[in-house]
DNA sequence: ACAGTTACTGCAAGCGCTTGTCATTCGCCC
DNA sequence: GGGCGAATGACAAGCGCTTGCAGTAACTGT
């Protein structure tokens, strides 16, 4: 058995509730006392019950994270973040994975909702609507969604949307398409939008894919929509599709870049290796994963604490599978 | 606040015990009684409090996950399974990331220790040693780590070298290289044992490389020596440095496959995507994550189950970094 | 009709910890 | 030397829940 609180109290010859100030209020018990009692807790291995503390105190120190695909490369370097910061903040880190799947989703937060100080909601499925029934049962941060009067860290769609529609402009191509992920995702409108809009004021005819999954499954699929409607660019919903699509394009005897450009959003590692290498958003995940935490934890210490939304800037990395458009 | 067990009670007019065994002991109560209670509960939206509920029970319906990297593609399928495996027994799950630091992964067990009923240690980097001493205090499973008494899921690291060294024999190389990896990583250790006797019994020379860090980077770093070596097949301790090392070969004049022969292990999914597709041999993550939380759950509900330890298979998959030797 | 079951349900202790309240002790001042 | 407040630490209630024990009522068989 693992020492107690008491185990400490007794060995060192005080009340236990001294052992517990010399824990979490230093300040209220004398040097001397504190030291026996640190040093026979060291020597019993003992270690502060953080679940029993939370049952009186109300701060369990853990927090959840919530991510629609562990296994999409988006999303393990804003996990690995997002944990190392609320590490070093002294918080664990539940991790649960939706499979893209919003019932799973609302459930998980339900179930989560008692053992954490608050959960970051990344790139949510579920309905604006339950989210904000959701945030009444426990403090949330949302990634990649925007909700009226909750925190949010997002990144700049509209604003990497246009310099992709530039791009694919600047390089001759009149005829555009946007191959669409889940409709559900606050990310796949925004793109959609704003690819619209852009192509509107430019003077450029702009189809809209979809929607498909998320997945290279979901690329390969939009392929012999793209070559029906003679599109000579296309922006993807993410890399993933985008990788999917090159692929099956080339299966079709289509070539990237030189009949059709690709683009794709998030910058995953694997577009770094792929020939051609693809151009695409980087997004700055990392960064989302920590600020998101640090956003909850403020919260977390004080309820109202502003509940600001923070945009991240998002950059256009042209590789190789976007090139001048073929002059028909 | 949320409706506790007392709310519950209250409604219902009957006393807590009652509530309580309503959900965790229904044949002890009323069928008509449990009806009213879970109407009650639901009505109330109330749910158990997993945490005050451990405190009784000692069993907390968490585990622990701890990875030496998140953000290494080798990880997530396994995260990935390890979590919805878990979820489906209801079980949550804390994901940590050690860095690839001893020190942290021991710390993390420790603080994990009380919040769990287990932890699966995924190819962990500390000592054997410290690794007996830290089953003490926690149930562990360990992943692709062989340590004598405790339950672990092995990958068949040995075959899988001598396929690898057999099939670099079969395309006439005869001087080979293994670039390692950690020091720490009982893979790595099976690796070069296995494919030093490998090398050795078909008469083939085998220099090892590193240790290097088990990544691109450390991929790249190993390149000069596997110039300098002038071994024309080179197995690597994983995928990431495969790709690390294919890309620095390509820099310095050295073309793959057709000058020197590059094999990862992983078969991660960026090593599809690449050009020359890398060869590699395939590790079944993904039953790994859910066979090792089986057997966290099977040692958490029984203690003395048994501490079996089963050896996954690994299978090489032959694709484009490797040829035919150069004939010199 | 009665002892012996059986089926429920209530009671209360206690899991490991925090924290408001109170009793002591001590140093210090006038 | 008496009085005061600060410093220190003990007490005990209570966080939300489980569970051994005991009480009650209805039911069984004879």
């Amino acid at each position: 058995m693992a020492a107690t609180i008491r185990d400490v109290a007794q060995v060192t010859g005080v009340h236990i509730s001294t052992v517990s100030r010399s824990f979490s209020a230093p300040h209220l018990v004398n040097e001397a006392t504190r030291g026996r009692v640190l040093a026979a807790a060291a020597r019993l291995g003992y270690r502060p019950n953080r679940a029993a503390r939370a049952l009186t105190t109300g701060r369990t120190y853990n927090i959840g994270l919530i991510v629609a695909n562990i296994a999409n490369p988006y999303f393990p370097p804003l996990i690995k973040a997002a944990q190392a910061h609320a590490r070093e903040r002294d918080y664990h880190v539940f991790v649960a994975d939706t499979d893209e799947d919003p019932a799973v989703e609302e459930e998980l937060v339900h179930a989560l909702a008692k053992q954490v100080d608050g959960v970051v909601l990344a790139s949510p499925r579920v309905g604006n609507r339950l989210i904000e029934q959701l945030a009444r049962s426990v403090t949330l941060v949302l990634v990649n969604r925007r909700v009226e009067g909750l925190p949010a860290v997002l990144m700049d769609m509209r604003g990497g949307t246009r310099q992709v529609i530039e791009h694919l402009a600047r390089l001759g191509h009149t005829r555009l398409a946007f191959a669409g992920g889940p409709p559900g995702a606050w990310t796949n409108r925004e793109m959609r939008r704003a690819a619209a809009a852009s192509a509107r004021a430019m003077g450029l005819t702009l189809e809209v894919l979809g929607p498909h999954h998320p997945t290279e499954n979901g690329g390969a699929a939009a392929a012999e929509e793209v070559v029906r409607t003679g599109a000579t660019g296309v922006t993807c919903y993410n890399d993933l599709m985008a990788l999917g699509l090159a692929e099956r394009l080339g299966e079709l005897g289509v070539r990237v870049p030189e009949d059709v450009s690709v683009v794709g959003v998030d910058d995953i590692s694997p577009s770094r290796h792929t020939r051609p290498k693809l151009t695409t958003l980087a997004m700055p995940t990392a960064a989302a994963g920590r600020l998101a935490v640090d956003m909850l934890l403020q919260l977390a210490g004080d309820p109202d604490a502003s509940n600001a939304t923070a945009t991240l800037d998002v950059a256009l990395v042209v590789r190789d599978s976007t090139g001048p458009a073929r002059r028909s």
